[in-house]
Order: C-alpha cells, then sequence, then structure tokens
DNA sequence: TTGAAAGCGTTACCAA
DNA sequence: TTGGTAACGCTTTCAA
C-alpha cells in the first residue's frame, strides 16, 4: 500500500516521470491543469518527491551542521537553533546537530571523522573557537563555515558575533557613572578546553574600570571567579558575602547569575537597588520579572542573520558583509539606582 | 580538489566499491588491513560516504521528524528535543522539525502537504492531540507515529506521557493537606485550536477540591484563568490582588506562572510561605532557585524513552510497553507550609 | 509544455 | 573476505 514510485503516479496521471518531478519541484514549468492531475494522482497514491533521491542527483544535501559547546537546552543555544530554524526550514534544510563539542575528547572524536563531509551544505559553530588545525581539516569538507558568536573570524567564511567586550564595558561604565565605588564582577571560571566568546566580557569589565581610574575615578573593583558548573550562583552568593566589605554594585558575566544573586541575597537583607545595583547580561530567562537592568543580546535574530548569510554563501552569491558583529544593548530596569555614599 | 567518489577510493586502494562501503558501514566484515588502507585511501582524496546515496538504496532516510506546537525554546520543547537528540544522534538520525503546528493554518498546511511522507522513518508528535482526520493522514505516510504528552493514545503506535491530571490532583491535595481553606487555581486559558496536554491539569485540581468537599472539607476553591501571552503571570498577578479576599494558597498550572507570582507578591506584601502557600509545576528554569515547592516533570527523559521506541518500531522491533505514563514527583521545596487559620 | 534517456553514489545480492 | 553488477528514485539535458 505505500511503495508506490514516480513511475505510477506518471502512469496513473498519464504523464511521463519528467512531468512528475517537475510538477513538485518546478511547478511553475508545468501546466497547471497537467499540474494538478499529478498531483491529485499522487496524493491517492500516496506519493511525495524523494528528498534523498533528489539531492543524489544535484549534489545539495538540504542539509546544513550545527556544532555547539553545551547542549541544545541552554536559551543561548535553543535560541540560535530557533533562529536558524526560522530561515532554514522554509528554504528546505534540516539542521544536523554536534552537541558537547568541548571536551577534548568529542572534540577530537569530531574533528578526525569529520561527519559532515559531503553530508552538508554548509557548517555553523556557535560559541566557541577552532584551532588552526581544526580549521584546516573543517575547510577539507569544502562547504561555507558560518560562525555564531566566535572570539575571531579566521577561518570562518562568514560570521555573526556581539561585541562582548564593548558589551561588558559599558555595563560597568553604566555603574561607574552612577557612581559606584565598590565594583565586583561575578563570573565563572575560563574553560580550558575551549575559548568561548563569553570570556572577553571579563576583558570589557577590566578595562572600564581601569579606564575610570586613570581618568581619576576613586573606585575600588575586583573580579570573583567561581568553578563552572550547576551551582554557579550559589558560590557567586557564598563568595560575595564572604567579602570583607559588601560592594556597592555587582556586574555579573550573564543573567544567569546575576538573577540568582538578587533573589537570593534578599534573604541576607541586601536589597537592591536600594543597597547595591547589579546589572546582568544576555536579557534571558526571567530577566524581565525579576526587574533586571541588563545588556541585552538577541541569539535569535544572530541565527536568523547566520542562516541568511550561509544561504547566500551555499548558492555562491556575494555576501554585503561576511562578519557581523553586533553591540549588545543596555536595558535599564530596576536594580540599578545612583549611589550616595553614607558620609 | 573535492569531488572523489566511491571509485576513485577503490582505485587508489587497490581494492572493489563494495569493500570501500563495507569498510564504511560494516567495518566489521573487512579486513583490518584492508579497511587501513581504505580509510587512508578515502581520508588522502578527502572522502567520506554519501548518507543521501545510502538512503536512496536502503530506503532509510535516517531522518524522523518531530512535530511541535510551540517553539523550540521553550523549556519543554527544549528539553524533549534534547532528550530526543540524545538516542538518535549516535543512531545516525537527524531530526527534522516542525514548530507552531498550532493555529488552523500551519496545521492545515502540514497535513494537507505533509512533506513528511516517504522522508522520514518516524514522526515523533509532542504536546498537542491530532484530530482523527488528521490521525488518518499521519497514517498514511507509513512510519511509526510516537507521542510525547499527548492527550489521548488513539492513533500512536507508541506514547511517553505524564499524567498531568494526576500530578495536579496531588499538588492540590498537598495544599489541602496542609490545611489550606482557600485556594485559588492560577492557569492559562485553554487553546481553542489544539487540544493541549497541559489542559487536564486544571481537571485535576478541581477534581482534587470537589473529593476534599464531599469528604467533608471546608474549603473554599476557585479557578482563576487569564488570557495566553507572554504576560500570563502579569495578568494572573492582577487577578489575583483583585480578589476581595487574598487567598492562602495558590496551585500553578506550571512553574511560569508561580515563579513570577512568588516574585512579585512580594512587592505587594504577600511573603511566601509565611503568608500563603505556592505550588509550580514542571520543575523548570530557576524552580530550584525560587526554592518553589513543585510537581516534577523530565521531558529530557521523556525524549529519550520517546526515542528509544522509535528506534525500536522502525527496526520492527515489539515493544515492551507501547504507552508509557509518568507520574510527575511532588518535589517539596520552601514555598509552602501548614495553615494556621488567625482565629 | 512535455518526453526519453543517462546518470547521481551508493548497497546488497550472488559468486568466487 | 572480497568483487561484479543490478538496482534505488529521482533530476536534467536534449529533442520534440
Amino acid at each position: 500500500m505505500n511503495t508506490s514510485d514516480i513511475h505510477d503516479v506518471a502512469k496513473a496521471a498519464g504523464v511521463s516521470i519528467s512531468t512528475v518531478s517537475r510538477a513538485f519541484t518546478r511547478p511553475d514549468l508545468v501546466k497547471k491543469s497537467t499540474r494538478d492531475k499529478v498531483l491529485q494522482a499522487a496524493d491517492k497514491l500516496n506519493f511525495n518527491i524523494s528528498r534523498s533521491a533528489g539531492t543524489l542527483k544535484t549534489g545539495r544535501t538540504n542539509r546544513v551542521a550545527l556544532l555547539m559547546n553545551e547542549e541544545i537546552t541552554s536559551w543561548f543555544n535553543a535560541h540560535v537553533f530557533a533562529g536558524l530554524e526560522s530561515v532554514l526550514h522554509d528554504a528546505g534544510y534540516d539542521i544536523s546537530l554536534y552537541q558537547h563539542i568541548d571536551t577534548a575528547s568529542t572534540r577530537r572524536d569530531f574533528f578526525t571523522t569529520l561527519p559532515v563531509r559531503r553530508n552538508v551544505d554548509a557548517v555553523f559553530v556557535a560559541s566557541f573557537a577552532v584551532d588552526p588545525e581544526e580549521a584546516a581539516q573543517l575547510k577539507r569538507i569544502n562547504v561555507p563555515i558560518i560562525g555564531i558568536n566566535i572570539p575571531k573570524t579566521d577561518s570562518f567564511d562568514a560570521s555573526v558575533s556581539i561585541d562582548d567586550e564593548a558589551g561588558m564595558r559599558t555595563a560597568a561604565q553604566h555603574l561607574i557613572a552612577l557612581g559606584h565605588r565598590h565594583i565586583v564582577y561575578a563570573c565563572s571560571a575560563a574553560s580550558d578546553t575551549i575559548d568561548a566568546s563569553i570570556d572577553a566580557r571579563g576583558r570589557g569589565f577590566i578595562n572600564a574600570c581601569e579606564d575610570a581610574q586613570r581618568a581619576g575615578r576613586d573606585i575600588q573593583w575586583q573580579v570573583l571567579t567561581v568553578p563552572r558548573g550547576s551551582d554557579i550562583a550559589d558560590s557567586a552568593l557564598a563568595a560575595l558575602l564572604s567579602l570583607p566589605e559588601f560592594p556597592d554594585a555587582i556586574c555579573c558575566q550573564m543573567d544567569m547569575i546575576a538573577i540568582p544573586l538578587v533573589m537570593k541575597l534578599q534573604r541576607y537583607g541586601h536589597i537592591t537597588p536600594r543597597d547595591y545595583s547589579i546589572i546582568g547580561f544576555d536579557d534571558s530567562h526571567y530577566a524581565d520579572t525579576a526587574n533586571l537592568t541588563t545588556m541585552r543580546q538577541d541569539p535569535w535574530a544572530m541565527g536568523a542573520a547566520a542562516a541568511r548569510k550561509a544561504l547566500k554563501l551555499i548558492d555562491g552569491e556575494p555576501l554585503d558583509e561576511a562578519h557581523t558583529v553586533l553591540r549588545p544593548q543596555l536595558t535599564l530596569r530596576g536594580t540599578d539606582a545612583p549611589f550616595v555614599p553614607q558620609s
């Protein structure tokens, strides 16, 4: 009952297989009445054009690969994925996902097997740098390589990233401009196997503070680094509370640190913005609910933009701008306030 | 430089194309020395077996479809997807995603085009019911149909769901057992186009309350329904605050309602668990941070279980249990407390 | 606007 | 353990 092929449909519709093929893939080349006949016959026979067979002939796989460092369940990754989907799905592409390309062993596995070779039309790399040797291997699969939030553009045909450093510099400057004197930067330790784009944020914070000091500002700042893991926020909380003096401002590497801090510090009597200002980064889940002032970035839009570039590259079209860098946006809400020193 | 096919590799390795094919897809059938020769030649020629060509011959597409009502960025969907991936990726499958199969028009589009026909080896349907006519159409694609959190199992070959009704009944019973007298159920309005599994939760709440009353409990309960949309929690907050009398317990359809409520009610002087108990459902983002007592479900595990069933079905193997129903688990944290009426 | 025919790069059967 | 060979189901010139 299920296996009817293009020949059966052709016979049923009284046309050639060429016409059946065209009726599906280039409807405009077929007279409407013929097309209707074909489509009707196809439906009756439970037929649909086979993607794989077409692929074989055309050399287009209609598939792209997406390499991610962590799991797709993270806020950033899920939104990048959805953004890619929003343009690739309608263009007829599937996304073949490769998660956890972050440990030494998963990376080696991937880059030596190179399972995507000859099997995808483009490769997206989200949020990590590829080292020179890996880049050379990727090049050999001979399809466009598009980066999303990558630390450097070498070896990518196109990319869409945010300027993490400038973003965090803006965040710190905002706190400084508010008059804060004692600012701590709460962040998770950098991974040793991958050069996460997120690490640039720490530099932005430090630069802003040093600039302010050079300009004569009397501020005191420090970086509070806690181990990576599921309890980043709790570690940060503990570190913060055991400081000799509680800061008047906290600059967080990401909302995922800031939000728990806001909620939990409250239980210890530290209320924002009354007692301290705090700023996040991402504008992710619940940032609005928590009324968190933060630096907004839009990974969904980044994914969509990256996908549009990929489509052009696949079609051999030139790009207006190969590498796009976006500025995260200071989003003012309720966790920041001017600081008035208690004399 | 890039287009070498199986023949080139065969020549370079001094073997037949059959051997090359086997070296990749059934390494165990090829002598190790031969296999090494082939793999080496392949690497030199920048070759890798083409999935599409294999597909054509074997009839296996190595692709499955996943139908979702909303976007993959939602907590539930992202975790289901990751769970599916965790078993399907290694089995060699890609997931072809169909999002937003929820409005009348996207549904009709999908079910009349049936783009997956002959193009996938299985279809997963997450979190919505298919109506009888749609079911009939799905059947015609002649591959296993697996449901994830579907309201009824008719027309599915297998499924993994949670018992939403029993889960919410447990939640309500917990509140009742704590001695609460005035309980409100905060939920979003049911969608009119799809029969979301989530709607069963409301029934669970009502049943628990009615049972308690029949058993002589002196409780007062009501259902607070707010329109769907991004500001569900704010609508619920407003509705709650405009009640003639503030309840002593709130039972929420999902954590996404409970968490903002906990945070915002606080600003109005209602502190949990001091002034009221509140329970969520899902154990999603920040439930632990918010210290929210909730009913836990594990969509990642559900996705993984569904994927394992699909694999068996594809291989024609029998299932130990076609339809699995999981019980969400009462997860006690800090937003519930015994209720002592102020005399 | 339609048809005929030559592949596309594999897999799997059968034979050696 | 390996090789020869006939499909697999389509797309795409080229011709009509």
